[in-house]
DNA sequence: ACTCTTGAAGCAAGATTTTTGCTTTAAGGT
DNA sequence: ACCTTAAAGCAAAAATCTTGCTTCAAGAGT
C-alpha cells in the first residue's frame, strides 16, 4: 500500500530526484542503481526490491518526465492548434533529451503501463484541441485519426530514423490530415 | 578486421545461436552474459569485448531476426500488394516475439544504426511492391508517404498501446491511403 | 612453405553490482 | 498507547562485469 505522504512516497521522490539530477549531470550512459542509492540516501536494495531494475526504474522517471504540463495552446481554429501542437510536440521529442525519454519509457516492463501512457497523453493534448474546436462547430476528425496520421508518423521517425527533423515536416503531415 | 569464414565470424555465429536457442527455450527474461557465452562455448569476456553490453548483443541478433526472408508477395495490383504486405507485416510485429524483437532492436546504441536498419527493412520491402506497380503503369504513392501513412501507424501502436490488432487495421490504414 | 603481424579470444584476478535472509522502522488501524 | 504490516536497512553471498596479460590463428610478406 503507498501511503502518500509516507516513507515510502518520501523514498520515491528521492530516488526520482536523484536520477534526474544524476542524468544532468550528464551520467546518462554510466547510471547505477548503486550511485542513485548513494545519492538519494538509500540503500540499493531498496531500489532492486521497489522498482527491479535500472531499467523499470528509469522508464517510471522518463514517463514522469514525459507528461504535459500545460494543455496545448488555443490559437483559434482547429488547423492552427493542432499544427503548433505538433510542431512543439516533434521539437520536443526529437531532441536528443526528448528521444531519450520515450526510449527509456519504452524499455520498461511491456506489460507494464508505461508506453501506454505516453500514447495516453498524447491522446488528451488532442483531444483538449479537438473538444474545442467542436465547441467551436468546426468538423473534426476522431482521436484515432489524429494519432494514427500525425503522432505516430512523428514517433515513427523518432525511433527509427536517424537523421534531422523538421518542423515542417509535423506542419506537412498535419496539413494533409486536415487539407 | 572481420575476415568471413575466419574465427570472428564463427564466434559471432556461434554467440547468436546460442541467444537464439536459448530465446526459444523461454530463457528471455532470465537471458545473461555467462549464460550465453557458456552456450556458444566461448568466453564471457568475448561478449563484453565485442558487444559492450547484453542490450547490444540482443539488439544485433533482433536486428537480423526482423530481416524480411522473401519479397513480398505479387497479387497483381498495388492495393492487393500493399494489403496483403501490411497485413503479414501486422500479424508478426504484433505477435509477443516480434514485438520483443522490435523492442530488442530499439533496444541497442541509440547512435548505432540497429533501428534504423528495421526502418530500411520496411522501406525496402514497400519499394518492391512500388516498383512493380510503376512498371504495371499504376500511379503510385512514394515511399515515404507509405512509411508515414501505413507503416508508422502500426508501429505505433505495437510499441505504445496496448491491445489487440486485427488484420482489418492494415487493410484500412492501406485503403485510406490509396482510396 | 615459413615466419611475422595483428586483431581477437582465453584466462584469471579484482571490482562492482545484484540477490537474499533477517532485522528494524514507521504509517495507519484498533 | 499498542498492534499490524508493508517497506526500508543491513550485511553476506552470489553473480556479473572489467581488465591486464597471455595465447591463438588468419592472412600478409618473403
Amino acid at each position: 500500500m503507498v501511503r502518500p505522504g509516507g516513507r515510502s512516497a518520501r523514498v520515491q521522490q528521492a530516488v526520482h530526484e536523484a536520477v534526474r539530477d544524476l542524468e544532468a549531470e550528464g551520467g546518462r550512459e554510466t547510471l547505477t542503481v548503486p550511485q542513485i542509492a548513494a545519492r538519494a540516501g538509500v540503500t540499493p536494495s531498496t531500489i532492486y526490491r521497489r522498482w527491479g531494475d535500472l531499467r523499470e526504474l528509469l522508464s517510471d522517471v522518463a514517463v514522469e518526465r514525459l507528461r504535459p504540463e500545460t494543455p496545448p495552446e488555443d490559437r483559434g481554429g482547429l488547423a492552427a492548434d493542432l499544427e503548433a501542437w505538433a510542431e512543439q510536440f516533434l521539437d520536443e521529442m526529437s531532441s536528443p533529451p526528448g528521444r531519450a525519454y520515450i526510449r527509456d519509457a519504452l524499455l520498461g516492463d511491456p506489460d507494464g503501463s508505461n508506453a501506454g501512457q505516453c500514447s495516453a497523453y498524447a491522446a488528451d493534448q488532442v483531444d483538449v484541441i479537438l473538444a474545442r474546436a467542436t465547441q467551436r462547430g468546426e468538423p473534426v476528425p476522431d482521436v484515432e485519426t489524429v494519432l494514427d496520421s500525425v503522432v505516430a508518423p512523428m514517433m515513427y521517425r523518432i525511433l527509427f530514423r536517424p537523421g534531422p527533423l523538421e518542423p515542417a515536416y509535423a506542419r506537412r503531415l498535419v496539413s494533409s490530415l486536415l487539407g
